[in-house]
DNA sequence: ACTGTGACTGTAAACGCTTGCAGACTGTGT
DNA sequence: ACACAGTCTGCAAGCGTTTACAGTCACAGT
């Protein structure tokens, strides 16, 4: 099953086997035609190990998530994979559990046998990246370091408009559950702080949370006692936690407390109440780092001025509602 | 930074390096020693493909997966991630979108390059798993095929134990919401059925759905139309799908009707009611393909004999409850 | 002194494919 | 007839490792 093999079937050299494989049009049609049928009666297919030696190449890509049980990875990943396959790249995926260590050890063992890296929310300190764009072509996601190609998304606009949509609710004061450290967070934070204060809003700031729904069922009791009428959450899984430990507590969403999720993940449209978002683009933002990073790949050198900035919107469903009239203020807002 | 230069370097032969790197007890401290520090400076890190060249096998595994985003899908990929990357091996991941031939084209693409291959809920056609298995070990999970080692999960039973919960909350009228075709898919009907005759229910069946939130969506007015007073979706996505709809429509579950899933995936604790669903060990499905799957790969013959099962359990939540009172029979329940 | 053993290292031939270079042809223009 | 270009093919040298095999050496046993 070498190339060697079809050669001798096809009576030709390996030259013209892997030609027929590599740029058809180089070899005559009768010859590449005797090749095939060589190489189908040998089920042949050729060796991506060897291939990738001597070319300098995988065709394959790589991409490292914070979870990758966690729906906005997942959509991304979906996204990178549908994309790389159709430009004809298999794809590895590694999940650092947001473990910084692993995240930054998996990158390096990918970069070893691919051709391009996709760090989505990497946290990993800024010299450990620019390292590892030392090794491969990488591209980020959600994260900004001048000299490393980038897909962004505005939110810090989006957060603003959520801050005002809660305060064109009578909402007056509010509170930002943040999650894991990074500029994900950074960006949700300053947008949710510059809001409040052009507003005039009472802001105040919990966490930071695991970007998941426990650490939200876990928040709601902390967002009780800071006696808050609405909350912005670092992603939809908290936002959703708080909502079901409130309504556990006999605390009606929206009536009671507002709250605002962001990515705008399936889950939003599945809960009760519905939940109003700051929509994330993840599968247009995985397919446009994956362009960009063949871009890279193929020496297009794309991108490496400003990130591409993706837009975020404000996606208003049912977990934000008119503030309750303040009557016992100060107290537990309690039934 | 190939090997050669860190022999130079280290004043050894390139046999040396590489052993230090694959068989570092053969080679004596002190030597070693140089080589290591040879390798650091030169920032030397070996070269997968040609090592893979060499020695015939990639280090890599890969997993097929009918949807990346999907949560049941996801959760397993991800256990499977670590599990490989605790034993030393990268992972491919590629989606199918549940498309067969996509799978089947991945799936011996993958094949190439890797040493092992995970198939979930593969549906492609028996020879074509065994041609695939003919290129390299592979595992499946949800699947039976005389053969080929797999990882099962005995939802046959567990699914009686739904329809008896069900029976016993007084439900007499009951739908299965079909998912895709499949060895999955046969195995909940199977117990769907035979517990429902068993039980002397009335039993129905719609479908097949994708997967989904949406197809659950739309089953929900077939469910209606049907006039029965229980369901049992295929997976939970469906069955929170179902659960929405009615509400919207104004129909009270488990109040009127009583919902039940299947996986158990983190999404049945987040919605409103909590979703009855049959647990999954998806996680635990996961790490023991990958181990099966390396036991194969390291030559022990294990698993070909009857494929691993690992046991479903229901678990009871707040979609299910006793079946109304049959007052306007044949009519539309809604209130 | 000699043989045997074990521990360590080097030599060199793979592994399967790609590709620069050159050779063999065919056809065209002069 | 000849030069020239163009098209197709083969030769052979890599690509960076691994590993059987053989060689060297120190040391123990006789």
């Amino acid at each position: 099953m070498s190339i060697r093999k079809v050669a001798a079937r096809a009576g030709v050299s390996t030259a013209t086997v892997s030609r027929v494989f590599t740029q058809p049009q180089a070899v005559a049609d009768e010859t590449r035609r005797r090749v095939m049928t060589a190489a189908e009666e040998l089920h042949y297919a050729p060796h991506p190990a060897a291939s990738a030696l001597a070319r300098g190449r995988t065709c394959n890509l790589g991409i490292v998530v914070p979870d990758v049980s966690n729906s906005f990875s997942a959509v991304v990943t979906k996204a990178v994979d549908r994309q790389a396959r159709r430009e004809g790249y298999a794809l590895f995926v590694a999940g650092s559990d947001e473990v910084v260590h692993d995240e930054e050890t998996s990158a390096r063992a990918l970069a070893q046998q691919v051709d391009g890296l996709l760090l989505v929310s990497p946290r990993m300190p800024d010299d450990a990246l620019l390292a590892l764009a030392d090794m491969t072509p990488i591209v980020m996601l959600n994260r900004l370091l001048d000299g490393i190609p980038a897909v962004l998304t505005n939110l810090y606009e989006a957060t603003g408009h959520a801050v005002e949509h809660l305060h064109a609710l009578g909402h007056r004061t509010v509170v930002y559950l943040a999650g894991p450290d990074g500029y994900a967070n950074d960006v949700r934070l300053r947008g949710f702080r510059d809001a409040c204060s052009r507003l005039g809003m009472e802001a105040s700031e919990l966490g930071p949370f695991a970007a998941r729904f426990q650490a939200g069922v876990r928040a709601a009791d902390l967002v009780l006692a800071a006696s808050v009428t609405a909350v912005v959450a670092y992603n939809d899984e908290i936002a959703v936690g708080v909502v079901n430990r409130l309504s556990d507590r006999g605390i009606g969403v929206p009536a009671d407390i507002s709250v605002v999720g962001f990515d705008d993940t399936e889950l939003a449209e599945m809960v009760t109440p519905r939940l109003t978002t700051v929509r994330i683009p993840a599968a247009m933002a995985g397919t446009a780092a994956v362009e960009l990073l063949l871009d890279l790949v193929r020496g297009r050198d794309a991108g490496l001025g400003s990130p591409r900035e993706l837009s975020a919107e404000l996606v208003v469903r049912s977990s934000t509602g008119p503030a309750r009239v303040a009557r016992d203020t100060g107290q537990d807002p309690a039934p």
